[in-house]
DNA sequence: GATGTATATAAGATATTCTGATGCGAAACC
DNA sequence: GGTTTCGCATCAGAATATCTTATATACATC
């Protein structure tokens, strides 16, 4: 059974719902003795028979049976991937609902509906901008048709695709920017401000510190990560921010950037959807239009050397 | 992506998991430019790409990850057929709870019990007299492990596998054996002895001559096939019996037995256990033995010619 | 016993798949 | 800044697998 083929098993569910190999074979567009040999080939990597040969016919064992449900179930599946395919060639169009997380809303939306109005003119996206608990409910309610947001999700429901992935840095004031970098337990002791409970950033910045979210904090909390920004401007304290923000938010305030030393924190950005949406053939496309709009972001960033090509 | 191999799936798999085609092919034994073919192959057949070349590795498109999940479950059905075949060697042994539905029990489990001992000698066979619905919920509750019963059974949660069918004939007083056949239409003016409420074979008997069960009958009712071969014989009416007991019952009443002309009635007697059953792969092996068996007993049997080896 | 149906086997022809060598490009190293 | 390393693609020949045609064998039916 170990050097089974997919051809063995289209031939063996036509013999055993036909009946008699030479019907089978004529089924499968081969010759009968293509066939019998496929079969006993398989007979014979499996160690026991799969059907017993009577002389008007063919008719399964037991164990045949078995292995009959077993093929069936592989066929489907085959054919779903078939359907997938298929349908991966047509060009999305109609609605779509599309949930995103604040913190990647607004600066991956630009280019996303941008390059979306570009590559599929028929499609007509409509964006609503949660944190990820509502957009998981909004999701398995079929009130939007898929995500963007920070992965793992871990709905047995959902499928995800991870995207890409984007460092944290470090946002301090600008007179300390000649200062080192903080390591994680130096952070601790820094007076650290973050998103209101909820974000799933927030959960994300405090376990790179190794702080559990439940602690209590003296640390104050902002709304968006502009306002962390703005109040690391004026001496506050320091903050974390996705990369993908820098462009945008430093723009105004008197803040330096740093990134730190490995291990660098990060996120896996994805995108989620019911496993079973009808429009998943085109959530994939969508999907590598938003890859493609996070990794231009990621480069078109003049903060380092470019980052390079690297999996994570 | 109708070409598929199961060679593909298991490079892509590896391909998926490992991240590099290097990685890949060393995992798969096989050189590397095979496993560029292979996947180069898959990605024609699919018409998309299923990953993004990078140089320092590759990764899943959108389309990748679903192809990915959905060559996940194959190679799982795979496994699962792996473990089924190595299982289907061993002989079964242990405890072994079956149960039986009365219309076939005193004439198959004497020829059964004789051979699963012979055969399978650490084997304990453990058996149970009960009608369908019971035995049935007995299974789903695990306090047996498989049943012999008429097919089909439909119940999602087992599995049923047909060994043999049987033909019923018509039982008459002795005085009568020599006026024709009656057919189904006949037989309905017919004073028809049945069993009680409850055993499947009243059911399927009433099926044949197109009579509702709940329609209120005259005819009266026997608890065992042996009452109404009995009560045939003292000239009360007439019963149909399944083939497989006649040699038993007729062997002292005074009563003709003959057979039906085409469509003969029929019932499939088939094994059922849970989808779930650790023993499946001795189940296999021990419906085979019953099979077995109860082919011996369609042939051992004068009544007529050899009915012959046909698919039904 | 002759005939029809159905599977098994054998030998040559045909495709498919693999290997080993080679080339190219991007990152990493010194 | 050049060199090395890593990783994928491509190619031609070799090795396998698979198919087809032709033939043999078994069983049941007439």
């Amino acid at each position: 059974m170990r050097n089974l083929t997919l051809k063995q098993i289209r031939y063996f569910d036509a013999l055993a719902r036909l009946g008699t190999f030479s019907a089978a074979a004529e089924a499968c567009a081969v010759t009968q003795p293509a066939l019998s040999m496929q079969i006993k080939e398989m007979e014979e990597g499996a160690g026991s028979p799969l059907l017993e040969r009577g002389p008007r016919g063919v008719r399964l064992t037991a164990f045949g049976t078995m292995v009959h449900q077993r093929a069936k179930a592989m066929l489907a599946i085959l054919e779903d991937l078939d359907g997938l395919s298929r349908a991966a060639g047509g060009a999305p169009a109609g609605k779509l609902r599309l949930g995103v997380i604040p913190t990647i809303a607004p600066y991956l939306l630009p280019a996303v509906i941008t390059r979306l109005a570009e590559e599929f003119p028929d499609l007509s996206p409509i964006l609503r901008e949660s944190m990820t608990s509502r957009l998981i409910d909004e999701l398995l309610d079929s009130r939007i048709d898929a995500a963007i947001l920070a992965l793992p999700v871990d709905e047995p429901a959902l499928t995800e695709v991870a995207l890409f992935t984007e460092r944290f840095v470090l946002i301090r004031p600008q007179q300390e920017a000649d200062r080192p970098v903080p390591n994680r337990d130096k952070l601790r002791e820094m007076r650290l401000l973050l998103l209101e409970e909820g974000h799933c950033f927030r959960t994300q910045a405090l376990s790179f510190c190794d702080m559990p979210s439940t602690q209590p904090r003296e640390m104050l909390d902002g709304s968006s990560l502009s306002t962390l920004v703005q109040m690391v401007g004026v001496g506050v304290g320091v903050t974390l921010i996705p990369e993908m923000a820098v462009e945008i938010e430093t723009r105004s305030a008197a803040v330096s950037v740093s990134r730190f030393r490995d291990p660098q924190p990060l996120r896996s950005i994805g995108m989620v959807w019911r496993k079973s949406s009808p429009m998943e053939a085109h959530l994939m496309q969508i999907a590598e239009v938003v890859r493609a709009c996070g990794l231009r972001l990621r480069q078109s960033r003049g903060l380092t050397t470019l980052p390079g090509w690297r999996r994570d």
